[in-house]
RNA sequence: GGGCGAUUAGCUCAGUGGUAGAGCGCUUCGUUCACAUCGAAGAUGUCGGCGGUUCGAACCCGUCAUCGCCCA
């Protein structure tokens, strides 16, 4: 064996043979009554890569997937991939354009559809392959993506995704918990599309708070307190024949319907009622009474522009103001052609200059009319606030437009009451809360998008006819089915089975649909023929990805996916898409299929850089999992990521820290080294129980611990305790000590053979219980040191525990090192050469120790160097006591003893034991101690008290000893 | 403004009522036949402040301070 493991080369061949084997497909090495055990992988977006929250986030899916493998649960870890509307639309328009292509909206739709396809298959899903370098057990072989089946999908691509979608849409449709509304909505001027709240980001700027000067109508005037006394009343006023008031956006002035001010504002109370005359516009508006105008904000009026701001959407609802749209899709000022807008008013040049610009053109623009026509009261700046759009980072308008929405209440309603039964479990606590925090105030979810990369709603629309079978005109019906043969069954129930019905194939109106030009009124006023025209709008990505947990295993259809695997058995996933995703599986599965998508679901947190900033491009300071695996091994960064997964906490990710874990696999590998050289082979129906050497029963023992420590870990999704008890067993009970015991054993005929089997054991049960930390070094281990008939993958997980400790090997273990640490820090200080052998004296020995010491005296000598063992009744002069519990020694070191620093570490253990002793005594001399502690604590001070007070005696009589010298 | 959380060794963090811990870093010593990606020994803590509950508090409760995150 080589003297370090190379990850670079072993886990490509590992991956290699895991693949060979197809280790990972759903079901292998189930036993026959296997539990299923399901988890589904977040599905990562087609056009991503991966990121460290990937890597600590699949390491973690992995380890359970891994786990239950090996205990032979039924596992299916299920991958995919998301279609990711927005940004793979953006990714390939960006290349489009970059290309020097035709844009999307002159290339039409079916063949822009078409190049995303061809991008998906050329570059989407790298992130697969990524995976594959991390150890990712997932059975690839059913690779799901949202967008399957979806019309314009390549030979490949089928699947049933795009079904189920639909499916889904049409029930909620059906159930009525679907409706579409003219409701103002976050648009983002970009992408021109509708995006949810959750895809809202709000970011501070540095802004302005403009003051402007709206007239007050009909010559009318007030007294505008202007000084105030020490007790903030008014002293001086000036008359003033407008109203002031302050916005952060001046542009949207142009469709101010009203000023508000707060009912209990002394200011201005006298003025409600009254109205003012909009500058510019030159439209007459009323000043209302409302809550919402704070009088320490700004002047405290405010204006109200109801079609551009949601709280103003609210106030002009409460006071009944007009609505007048003032900007375009891309946030022009759109002001031709606006028939609210002309309405009640007359045109002015300044208002034509205005037409068409960009919201902050017209900004700039009218602050400077504004200035010159001299209604600019003042500029203060002041930031704020502002809504972007999550993917495009421009700011979004709100915009009045029609929209789907989903009835959110009640489906929050089921989802709470399955978390609240325990149905589902959210793990940690803390994000419980969150999750009700949220669903109790949640909003309508606003789930079309005014793109093409998307399911499109299977929405179909065509003029209405009222009871009389009469055309009404400018009415919209709809039509929602699955399929367009579905549509149309319901269409010519409603028309009738005599009207002649198609499809319009022309791209509708990008938003507002109209019922279609081409229809047929007949003289008496019915149908006579129409076409049916498709809501062109698709679906929010996260309505499909809504239905992954039963999407991608076939539904609607039953299938013995669903029946076995449904619902799943925990999804572990990132705070921040609680929301997003998984809140909406909860109400999507509950609406669909009555059950709940998952029993357990694990938050877990954020990897950071090591100062615990957020990883982003823009600041450098990302970390690729991929450079760190080249670097360190795949190994060393999933061990990292799990040492440091503590529930609910960020975790700040350093390269030292995987360096670290990257020497503790090369430990691994030593101890593995160590034994092939010493001929410790596997043998076969080895019995851990049946060892009868001290130390043999010891580690024995300490590893069935460790088993029951680990599974316990991992049942409990406390993955840095499972790391941290993996690497003290490894590192500590394996390596440090029990391969230095064993090396005096193997020089005895008698203990060899033993010690030998059980060294082979031993590693054997790190590699089984390490492998779904670390899965390629310990594969590689396995198939390196014996011929065996499974791969380590599809090895069983042991069932041993605690029963096999050994109390008396346990204590007699303890206390040997107890000894030889006494020892070496005993000769570290009192500068003993590493090198020098020295006789050891013992003075004074209990029964059990002086049998102890009998049996494991190679073991004393080897580890703490010790030439010789002698007994003697008093220590000779110039030698260092040392006790060891109930038992007490000392080395003659005469020659080399430093009197000096023998004082000092006499004097600083017994300081050390009166405080312990001294503790010890006022807590048992406290009657209420004694009275109500628990017996066995109290017994446990006691025998504290006395073990202290007895170590302490021998020291008082060393100290004495060393002073007569 | 509302909500959630954090504060423990130089650093990063575990630790849900009974002897304060780990890794890294630091100091000293050491290449003894698995490993220098190593070994041995060591130093370092009013567990943020104050108050309370308790026989007993890093842990439970209250309060203050500071710092985060989410939502407005």
């Amino acid at each position: 064996m080589e003297k370090t493991f190379d990850a670079a080369r072993a886990e490509a061949e590992i991956a290699d043979l895991w693949d060979a084997k197809n280790a990972f497909a759903a079901g292998t090495n189930a036993g026959p009554d296997a539990k299923p055990f399901c988890i589904l992988l977040p599905p990562p977006n087609v056009t991503g890569s991966l990121h460290m929250g990937h890597a600590f986030n699949h390491t973690l899916m992995d380890i359970l997937a891994r786990w239950h493998r090996m205990r032979g649960d039924d596992v299916l870890w299920q991958p995919g991939l998301d279609h990711a509307g927005i940004a793979t639309q953006m990714v390939v328009e960006r290349q489009l354009a970059a290309a020097g292509n035709i844009g999307r909206r002159d290339m039409g739709r079916e063949a822009f559809v078409a190049k995303v396809w061809e991008w998906k298959g050329k570059s989407g899903g790298t992130i697969l392959d990524q995976c594959r370098r991390l150890g990712d057990s997932f059975d690839l072989s059913r690779n799901a993506f949202t967008m399957s089946g979806a019309p314009g999908a390549p030979a490949g691509e089928e699947g049933n995704f795009h079904d189920a979608v639909l499916k889904a849409f049409v029930s909620l449709y059906d159930k009525g918990l679907i409706y579409r509304g003219k409701r103002l909505v976050n648009w983002d001027p970009h992408f021109e599309t509708a995006i949810s709240d959750l895809e809202v980001e709000q970011v501070e700027e540095k802004g302005s708070l403009w003051r402007l000067r709206y007239p007050l109508e009909n010559g009318a005037t007030y007294e505008h307190p202007i000084e105030f006394d020490a007790e903030g009343k008014p002293t001086a006023y000036e008359t003033r024949d407008y109203l002031v008031v302050a916005t952060t956006r001046p542009e949207t002035m142009l469709g101010d319907t009203g000023v508000a001010v707060n009912p209990d504002d002394p200011r201005y109370t006298h003025l409600i009622g009254r109205s003012v005359r909009l500058p510019l516009v030159g439209r007459s508006i009323p000043i209302v009474a409302d809550a919402y105008a704070d009088p320490t904000k700004g002047t405290g009026a405010v204006k109200i522009t109801p079609a551009h701001d949601f709280n103003d959407w609210e106030v002009g609802k409460r006071a009944g103001l007009r609505v007048i749209n003032v900007m375009g899709t891309r946030a022009q000022i759109a002001l031709k052609d606006n028939a609210d807008f002309w309405d009640g008013i007359d045109g002015s040049d300044a208002l034509a200059g205005l037409d068409g610009m960009d919201r902050y053109e017209a900004r700039d623009a009218i602050v400077t009319l504004a200035h010159d026509e001299g209604w600019l009261d003042g500029i203060d700046a002041e930031p704020h606030m502002v809504p972007h759009g999550d993917r495009s980072k421009v700011a979004i308008e709100p915009l009045l437009t029609d929209q789907w929405f989903v009835k959110t209440e009640e489906l929050a309603e089921k989802a709470m009451d399955a978390v609240r039964s325990d149905k589902t479990r959210i793990l940690p606590e803390r994000d419980e809360k969150t999750f009700f925090h949220w669903m109790e105030n949640i909003e309508p979810w606003c789930i079309s998008r005014q793109l093409w990369w998307g399911h499109q709603i299977p929405v179909w629309y065509g003029p209405e006819i009222d009871s009389e079978g009469k055309v009404v005109p400018g009415a919209v019906r709809a039509f929602c089915a699955s399929t367009e043969q579905e549509v149309l069954k319901k269409a010519q129930e409603f028309y009738g089975a005599s009207i002649p019905i198609s499809f319009s194939r022309e791209e509708g109106a990008l938003r507002e649909h109209v019922p279609p030009a081409a229809y047929g009124v007949d003289s008496d006023g019915t149908l006579g023929w129409t076409e049916l025209d498709r809501d062109p709008d698709v679906l929010d990505t996260w309505f499909s990805s809504g239905i992954w947990p039963i999407g991608t295993m076939g539904w609607p259809e039953n299938t013995p996916e669903l029946a076995k695997y449904f619902p799943t058995s925990v999804l572990v996933t990132g705070f921040d898409i609680i929301f997003f995703w998984v809140a909406r599986m909860m109400m999507m599965q509950l609406e669909l299929t009555g059950k709940v998508p998952f029993k357990d679901v694990y938050i877990h947190a954020l990897v950071r850089d090591e100062k615990g900033k957020k990883m982003s491009k823009s600041l450098g300071n990302v970390l690729d999992p991929i450079e760190l695996i080249d670097e360190f091994g795949a190994d060393a960064v999933r061990f990292t990521l799990t040492a440091m997964a503590a529930m609910g906490r960020d975790l700040k990710l350093s390269r030292d820290r995987i360096a670290g874990y990257r020497n503790f696999g090369t430990k691994l590998w030593n101890a593995a080294r160590f034994a092939e050289m010493n001929d410790c082979r596997p043998v076969a129906g080895f019995d851990p129980a049946s060892v009868t050497l001290t130390a043999n029963k010891w580690i024995v023992g300490e590893t069935g611990r460790v088993r029951e420590t680990l599974d316990a870990a991992l049942d409990a999704y406390r993955f840095n305790d499972a790391a941290n008890v993996l690497y003290a067993h490894v590192w500590g009970n394996v390596c440090d000590w029990y391969v230095e015991l064993a090396k005096p054993l193997f020089q005895d005929a008698a203990a060899a053979e033993e010690t030998r089997a059980t060294m082979a054991w031993v590693l054997d049960q790190c590699l089984i219980l390490l492998h779904p930390l670390m899965p390629f070094i310990t594969e590689a281990l396995w198939g390196q040191i014996a011929a065996r008939p499974k791969l380590l993958v599809h090895t069983d997980w042991p069932s041993y525990g605690a029963e096999l400790v050994d109390a008396a090997a346990d204590a007699e273990m303890g206390w040997i090192v107890a000894l030889i640490e006494e020892i070496r820090s005993v000769r570290a200080q009192m500068h003993v050469p590493a090198g020098a052998k020295v006789p050891l004296i013992q003075l004074d020995l209990g029964p059990d120790q002086a049998a102890a010491l009998e049996r494991d005296r190679a073991l004393v000598a080897r580890l703490a160097r010790i030439e010789r063992f002698e007994t003697a009744a008093e220590a000779p002069k110039g030698a260092v006591t040392l006790t060891v519990r109930g038992a007490t020694f000392c080395l003659p070191l005469a020659d080399v003893i430093d009197i000096a620093a023998e004082r000092e570490r006499l004097g600083k253990a017994a300081d050390k034991l009166a405080k312990e002793a001294a503790g010890l005594k006022a807590k048992l001399g406290n009657p209420a101690f004694v009275a109500k502690a628990p017996e066995d604590v109290v017994d446990e001070n006691r025998a504290r008290l006395g073990a202290a007070e007895e170590e302490l005696g021998i020291l008082r009589a060393a100290q004495a000893r060393l002073a007569s010298l």
